[in-house]
DNA sequence: TTTGCATGCATTGCATACAATGGATACAGT
DNA sequence: ACTGTATCCATTGTATGCAATGCATGCAAA
């Protein structure tokens, strides 16, 4: 399904910058650009919509960036997501329902993040990072919360990628990863989802202004 | 246009019963039944399946219903947000960001409410105690909570509305209300976070499987 | 110079024709 | 009877033409 196709490579291409936000896509340009026609691309276009990651106009779709008060409302939600799904994931070890193989992945996840982001690879520190957030949310095996994190992670993704610049105190982003992990290795749920929310809340970042372009 | 009035109509056809979970909708007869051409009726069905109402099978779209777990971790992620928004409501209420009036306007559809609901008229119910729980997200100011609420919102309405009966502990759940509106009035921020997170997770009741009809 | 207005044009909205797909059905062979 | 297979048909997928819309541009008038 052309539509499908569509829907992927243009999120694909928003969430990588290529197509940065403020910046205008019509149906015609967007149907040659993936040599297809209008049809599914303007199903695909709807789609993104949908996913919050453009804005339809009377004139194309335009890329979205959410302005700052937005980009805090989502980290406020993340958080409060992502200590759902700490705390989740950490009952399910307490309760023998997670596989070691499971946490023994994680934890080499969480050592490639740490080791990139402290090289200064941000492009793939950020992927990487978004893996090891939504492994936990897959841990959790809470599929509800995992597409609503979707959802939320590609907005603050799309908005935050024009601003991209070395982690600060990257030592720290890794140590909490640390502890997140520990935490849910124990089963100390409470603990995890607490780590989580603050970890979240630690690493907002604000987002710059989209220029209207175009 | 006719797209956004082809998926209003269904989408208010879906939550109030009248397509059940299960039944089948193919593009053409949703274009005879609202008499407009397959077009529109295509994105609207395509939204619905972005909103979650609607799951697309080969063969036209089937109406959703969660299965017991998805159920349940809907109620989670509705819990974890409507706890976030109750909470950022009374921290506003707190630094003197709401209005009186608001507060006024949500005790009397809190009064409303335990009425409609006490006398038994359940669909009228729903839709009230919606509208409190909606009325309070509003409050909080959060437009991304706001939003990702409403689509929980629906995906659980769609689900349960087949299995209404009146509400056993009505006065119980008048109660929790109250206590709610008081916290945010006080501007206790943390309790009307752990109210309303109880509350919600004291009003989850089970779905039923939708029969796989036509 | 500025404001109002008309006109053109880019672009989407919608309808429809045709192609592709895949599930159901009927029939043949064992 | 059972299984495999060919065929048909319902239904969606895609392309494209035409209508509608609204923004931009240019020109006229004050």
């Amino acid at each position: 399904m052309q539509n499908e196709v569509a829907h992927r490579r243009l999120r694909e291409l928003i969430l990588d910058g290529t197509y940065a936000p403020g910046v205008r896509l019509t149906e015609v340009d967007a149907a040659a650009a993936l040599e297809m026609s209008r049809t599914p691309v303007r199903e695909a276009l709807r789609a993104l919509a949908a996913d919050g990651l453009v804005r339809t106009t009377g004139r194309g779709v335009v890329v979205v960036a959410l302005d700052p008060g937005d980009l805090e409302d989502a980290y406020q939600v993340r958080a409060a997501l992502e200590a759902l799904t700490a705390e989740t994931a950490a009952t399910r070890q307490r309760d023998g329902r997670l596989a070691p193989a499971d946490l023994t992945a994680l934890r080499t996840l969480a050592d490639v993040t740490a080791e990139t982001t402290s090289e200064g690879r941000l492009v793939e520190a950020v992927e990487l990072n978004r893996r090891f957030h939504r492994r936990i949310a897959e841990l959790a095996g809470n599929r509800i919360a995992l597409e609503t994190l979707n959802r939320v992670w590609d907005q603050i993704q799309v908005s935050t990628l024009r601003s991209l610049k070395p982690v600060v105190r990257h030592a720290h982003v890794s140590a909490q990863h640390d502890d997140l992990l520990a935490a849910i290795t124990d089963g100390r749920a409470q603990d995890a989802g607490q780590i989580a929310r603050r970890h979240v809340l630690d690493t907002r970042t604000t987002a710059r202004q989209p220029p209207e372009q175009q």
